[in-house]
DNA sequence: CTGTAATGCTTAGTCCTCTAATTAATTGTT
DNA sequence: AACAATTAATTAGAGGACTAAGCATTACAG
């Protein structure tokens, strides 16, 4: 399946009119993740770059030696998924594990020369893609997309029970 | 890591000033689809349902008898990805798989009546999440999102070479 | 001190998605 | 009719993400 027949497909389900907004919010939402998350992925993958390991690489370009703990908080993924993420780029020569001296429960996480002179490639990489994505796109409307956005992450966010992790029915009720 | 927890580390990052809107677009789209997609599957789980199969589920709910391929075209995924989904659904009782007497290549695949009995369960609970995710939301910004994000979707899909699968640099020129 | 709790990382096992290669059936060509 | 090309589904194998359970280390309470 080519992404035009894949476009094709899609935009008739795409097609949203005023009654059913809600019902194609989840579909135009996966469907613009995916092409940026593939888009970049096809790109920093010629420089044998992961998307898994992209998100560890770009915490670590903006702080050096963090945890794993902390490591998968800023990313956003569970422990074991770090685990498995920066073993993959330890045995790639990319990072190196540092049992923290002060407390040998922790194990900090330092780039190597190679993975810091990843960044200067790879952040290309996104901007290029970020680029093509909103291209002769007004800014503003950038940055109501992006405020629409972090709206919706707040309310789904608030309206999740922390226990059951369950959108609280008496929370859509206001 | 609670979903509060998560919020506030995520918050930080979330924050785009106007020059490096770009560089944050492609982490809000994450995290609001990702979002969403909690949110559903924590709700549809309970009725043993997976997000693999929801997304077929609704196809057939649609339209039922699809083939495989065309099952795989509708919903996005590759045909490897669709066996299995359709595997685990024929497991559960939720569909069955009609060799298609015309073109004995192509396989059918019809809901069971417990398959088609889910959509009065399961839409709710979609709903329900749309809901949640722009409550509070007037109408018109609805639109304009989606208007926003099927742009995105295009051009991410016109910057594309076919070929490569690479984001071409020249379509980036203009 | 000593035993219990909390913390940080790891392992084990499951599910989902993809690419590449295989099998079966149909179509088209000569 | 026979053979190549195409189409549809599948299998094999990899990687990524998660939950649950484990181990080691540290913090704390009596």
């Amino acid at each position: 399946m080519t992404k035009q027949e894949r476009a094709a497909t899609e935009g008739i389900e795409g097609q949203a009119t005023s009654g059913e907004v809600e019902a194609g919010l989840g579909q135009v939402l996966r469907d613009a993740h995916r092409a940026m998350s593939r888009a970049l992925q096809s790109r920093i993958a010629l420089h044998g770059v992961s998307m898994g390991q992209w998100f560890f690489l770009r915490a670590l370009w903006e702080q050096d030696g963090l945890t794993q703990r902390e490591l998968s908080q800023r990313v956003g993924m569970m422990e074991p998924t770090t685990v498995t993420a920066i073993n993959s780029m330890e045995r790639r020569g990319l990072v190196t594990r540092v049992r923290n001296p002060h407390d040998r429960r922790k194990v900090n996480i330092f780039l190597t020369p190679k993975g810091k002179d990843l960044r200067g490639v790879l952040l290309p990489c996104s901007a290029e893609v970020a680029r093509a994505a909103v291209a002769g796109m007004p800014e503003d409307q950038m940055a109501q997309l992006m405020a629409i956005l972090a709206r919706i992450i707040g309310n789904l966010d608030s309206a999740t029970d922390p226990a059951t992790g369950l959108v609280s029915p008496e929370a859509l009720e206001d």
